[in-house]
DNA sequence: GCCAACGTTGGC
DNA sequence: GCCAACGTTGGC
């Protein structure tokens, strides 16, 4: 299977990507989604290899502030199954998870973020998921030609 | 802080 | 199955 790409949102407050360099081996596990839509692509789409940039959401600015690689595909997201943490969901059974998480690892991180204001800039990325209408997705598909378009804006 | 857009829940 | 109410996301 060829190599896809992807876009990973988060807020810098609760994980940025220098907290992705700091991580053991500069690798998370990339837990807590809790959108069925999101949760496909967790559970079936994304292979070991695929490559994402890491979105920084509600920042300033937001924006695409580095690439990481998946180091582990979908697996059952445990933080799911503990009541003590923020993510527990009583209704996912250890023997049929709702909940998917993969792991990634850090492979850079932009001298210069490229910001939302710039990627709306780009016509050859105005069908990109991330820029449209209302979007939420925080775990979302990026083609191969949006990712080349995006990679030459470093 | 505001609010539009979206997803989920639950009554009917 | 519909849809109003509610909670969340995330740009601004």
């Amino acid at each position: 299977m060829t190599k896809q790409y992807w876009l990973f949102k988060s807020e810098p407050g609760v994980f940025s990507i220098t907290d992705l360099e700091k991580s053991k081996d500069r690798t998370t596990c990339w837990d807590g989604v809790r959108n069925y839509q999101a949760r496909n692509f967790l559970s079936q789409k994304i292979s070991v290899g695929d490559e994402i940039f890491f979105y920084h959401s509600n920042s300033d600015p937001s924006a695409i502030v580095g690439i990481a690689q998946v180091v582990k595909a979908g697996y059952p997201d445990l933080s799911a199954f503990d009541s003590k943490s923020d993510h527990f969901d009583e209704k996912s059974k250890l023997d049929n998870p709702t909940w998917y998480a993969v792991d990634i690892k850090h492979v850079e991180t932009f001298k210069k973020p490229i910001s939302l204001v710039d990627l709306k800039k780009n016509p050859k990325l105005k069908n990109m998921v991330l820029l449209q209408k209302g979007s939420r997705l925080s775990v979302q598909p990026v083609s191969e030609n949006e990712w080349k378009a995006i990679v030459a804006m470093k």
